[in-house]
DNA sequence: GATGAAATCCCTGTAAT
DNA sequence: ATTACAGGGATTTCATC
């Protein structure tokens, strides 16, 4: 499952911490020392900062990312996916076999699937959508922008 | 603007390029002696190559991915924003004003705008979309769980 | 032209204040 | 939380294939 239990008590973050996760977000791998002069505090002090928010489970873990173009996916949609009747599990399980699935969330209401592609051209969105529409509708859109790229929300 | 150029020519990767974005997938800040150890390099190759992929654009950037549940936000609502005519500058620059809005992408077809939102209660999400409803009809659907949490693309 | 090896330098983590 | 210190990692240079 990628269910994590939440904390009982969230986290309270002080300043120091939120301009430390700013710094994370804004380059994961810069080493101790230098997010240490970033938030003004020694770098045993900051390392521990570090090691107490991925304990509280703040920090989910550091991560890279991928500029899909750079892949050759020149292309991004997103899809709902509507199973039929008693297809459920079996839709669930084809779009997480399907690599080019790179995100899937369970929703509420009439679509119960809403998923993010990757495909490197418009004939791939049809071959990939040919193994979910025998058991589900589906209704996609392209991107054509992203205003707003995965950011922090507001850590106040 | 969130458009960076892509490459005219995708980046063709070996199995040792891939055998490393999966590994900085896992964990961004793995020393780059165990970033060798795992795709059996040596230290500078290891680390040559990653330059050598940021250089290139495949790495976009390194960054630590939040729990927001250990951030109080109890709720994700994934929403569909349509804005009314003449609207849509405006609502743009309104959903990029509130944090809470943590990704939004513009889409082909009726809805203009598919965008997430971290929400601390569902009172909260009522509060932020009343900034939006003035200007365009939104469709709120509530996340339920998460089949594929964001992954990497296929990278062959 | 890119990889591996060795030396220097810097960073990290521990312990003590 | 900081400082000092000891150990380990990173980067540069150089030699190699």
């Amino acid at each position: 499952m990628t269910k994590r239990l939440a904390p009982a008590t969230p986290a309270t973050l002080d300043e120091t911490d939120r301009a430390l996760l700013a710094a994370l977000a804004a380059d994961a791998r810069q080493p101790v020392s230098e997010l240490a002069r970033l938030v003004g505090l020694s770098a045993p002090s900051t390392a521990e900062r570090v090691r107490r928010l991925e304990a509280q489970g703040v920090i989910e873990r550091f991560t890279v990312q991928i500029d899909p173009r750079a892949l050759g996916f020149t292309l991004q949609a997103i899809v709902r996916v509507k199973p039929l009747p008693g297809q459920l599990h079996l839709v669930e399980d084809v779009i997480r076999r399907i690599p080019e699935f790179v995100e899937c969330d369970k929703v509420t209401g009439d679509d119960c699937f809403i998923c993010r592609l990757y495909l490197h051209s418009i004939e791939q969105l049809d071959e990939i959508l040919s193994k979910v529409t025998e058991r589900a509708e589906t209704s996609t859109a392209i991107v054509k922008s992203t205003p707003v790229a995965r950011r922090l929300p507001p850590l106040g």
